[in-house]
DNA sequence: AATGCGTGGGC
DNA sequence: TGCCCAAGCAT
C-alpha cells in the first residue's frame, strides 16, 4: 500500500539522514517537546535555538515556568515574535501546575484545552513527549503530503485543511510514530524544499506524484496574499533624570505585554512638535509585520511635557535589559546604551 | 471563515 | 529591494 511505502521509507530515511542533536531532542519530555513546539511555530529552527536554550535554562520544568515572573517570561521571549505564544505558554504552565499536579495530560482532548496548544502541537507532544501515536499537520507535512500524494485541495480553507488532516491521520503509523513524525518534518525542511526540492536524493522519489508529473512548484496550493498596508508611526520616548518612560502595550494586540514608547499613528494625522523639546533619533525605520509595514520615527522628549500620565514606568539603561522589548525598541535601546549622553541632555537643558 | 499575530533569512 | 516562507493558534 502506498501509505505504508510512504511511512516505511521515511522511517528508514530518518535513521540515517534525519536531524539529530537539536537542543530539544534526545529526551522523552512532554515539557521540552511543548516548549520547543510552541517556540518553533512559524519560526525557523536556527532562529529559535538560542531562545530555547536560554528558556530551558531559566525554566527547566513546568513548575519553574508556572512560578516565574511574567515579566521575565516576556523578556526571554522578546525578539521571537507572536507574543501570545509566550503569554499562553505561561498561562498553560500555571494550569498544569495547579490543576494537573505538574503532570502533562496525555490525551489529545485534554491537551488542546490548554491555551496555545492546538491539534498539531498536541499531536507532537503525544508523539515525542509520550512516545504515543500523535498526528501533526504543519507546513512541512502539508508540503510533503501534497507533493507525494498529489493533493490539490487548498489548505487555507477549512475543507481543504480537513482533508489534509485526514490524509495525515491515514499515513501516520502507530509503531515508530515519533520517528516517522520527526522524519516527515525533517525531509520537508531539508529535502522537499519549497523552491528547490532535492528530488534526486529523496527516498520517496520513485512513487512521488509531483516528481512524476513535474509539478513540485505548484504544490501545495498557495495562499493569495494581500499587500500589507504601510503605516507611519511616531515613537515618543520621554527622558528624565537618565531614565526613559515606557508604556506597557495592552490595548493593541501587536506586542501585547511588551514595553514600548508612546506610539502615535501619523499616517494621516500630524503631530504638533511646537511645544516640546525633543531630539529626533530615528527616521523611517522600517519594520515589517505579516499583515502591515511600519515606517517608524523616534524622538526623545525632554520634559516638562504632558506625556507623564501616559507612562507606566521609568527605566534606566540597565533595567532595559530586564524587560520585554519588541524589536524596534531593542534597536532604540542599543542606540541609547551606546550613546549614553542622549539620556542626560536634561541636565544641560534644565 | 478569514484575519491577526513578529521576525529573520533566502533569493 | 521586495517577496516568499518558516514545527499554528485564537477568535
Amino acid at each position: 500500500m502506498l501509505s505504508h511505502f510512504f511511512s516505511d521509507q521515511l522511517i528508514q530515511w530518518q535513521h540515517q539522514y534525519g536531524r539529530k542533536g537539536l537542543p530539544w531532542q534526545g529526551y522523552q519530555s512532554p515539557y521540552l517537546t511543548w516548549v520547543s513546539e510552541i517556540m518553533l511555530q512559524q519560526t525557523q529552527v536556527d532562529n529559535a535555538k538560542p531562545y530555547f536554550i536560554r528558556f530551558i535554562k531559566h525554566y527547566p520544568n513546568v513548575q519553574t515556568l508556572a512560578e516565574a515572573n511574567p515579566e521575565d517570561v516576556m523578556r526571554d521571549w522578546a525578539g521571537l515574535g507572536y507574543y501570545a505564544r509566550a503569554r499562553n505558554l505561561h498561562l498553560s504552565a500555571k494550569i498544569i501546575h495547579q490543576q494537573h499536579n505538574n503532570q502533562f495530560p496525555n490525551s489529545i482532548e485534554e491537551l488542546i484545552k490548554l491555551p496555545g496548544i492546538g491539534r498539531s502541537t498536541a499531536g507532537a507532544i503525544l508523539a515525542f513527549g509520550f512516545k504515543q501515536r500523535g498526528v501533526i499537520l504543519d507546513g512541512n507535512v502539508k508540503r510533503v503530503l501534497s507533493r507525494f500524494f498529489g493533493i490539490f485541495n487548498n489548505p487555507h480553507y477549512q475543507r481543504g485543511n480537513h482533508f489534509y488532516w485526514q490524509v495525515s491521520h491515514l499515513v501516520t503509523p502507530t509503531i515508530d510514530c515519533d520517528v516517522y513524525t520527526q522524519a516527515i518534518m525533517d525531509i520537508g525542511a531539508t529535502v522537499c524544499h519549497v523552491k528547490t526540492p532535492q528530488c534526486q536524493i529523496c527516498p520517496l522519489q520513485s512513487k512521488c506524484y509531483a516528481e512524476h508529473y513535474h509539478c513540485q512548484h505548484h504544490l501545495p496550493i498557495k495562499k493569495l496574499k494581500k499587500k500589507p498596508k504601510t503605516l507611519k508611526k511616531l515613537f515618543i520616548l520621554p527622558v528624565k533624570s537618565g531614565k526613559v518612560g515606557l508604556t506597557r502595550q495592552h490595548t493593541s494586540n501587536i506586542w501585547k505585554g511588551l514595553w514600548c514608547p508612546i506610539i502615535i499613528d501619523t499616517t494621516t494625522s500630524v503631530f504638533d512638535f511646537s511645544h516640546i523639546h525633543y531630539r529626533h533619533i530615528i527616521k523611517d525605520l522600517k519594520h515589517v509585520f505579516t499583515h502591515q509595514t511600519w515606517k517608524i520615527d523616534c524622538i526623545l522628549v525632554y520634559p516638562p511635557n504632558d506625556l507623564h500620565n501616559q507612562i507606566d514606568a521609568w527605566y534606566d539603561i540597565h533595567q532595559l535589559d530586564q524587560i520585554g522589548l519588541p524589536k524596534p525598541m531593542q534597536t532604540i535601546k542599543e542606540m541609547i546604551q551606546y550613546e549614553k549622553n542622549l539620556l542626560h541632555e536634561t541636565a544641560e537643558t534644565t
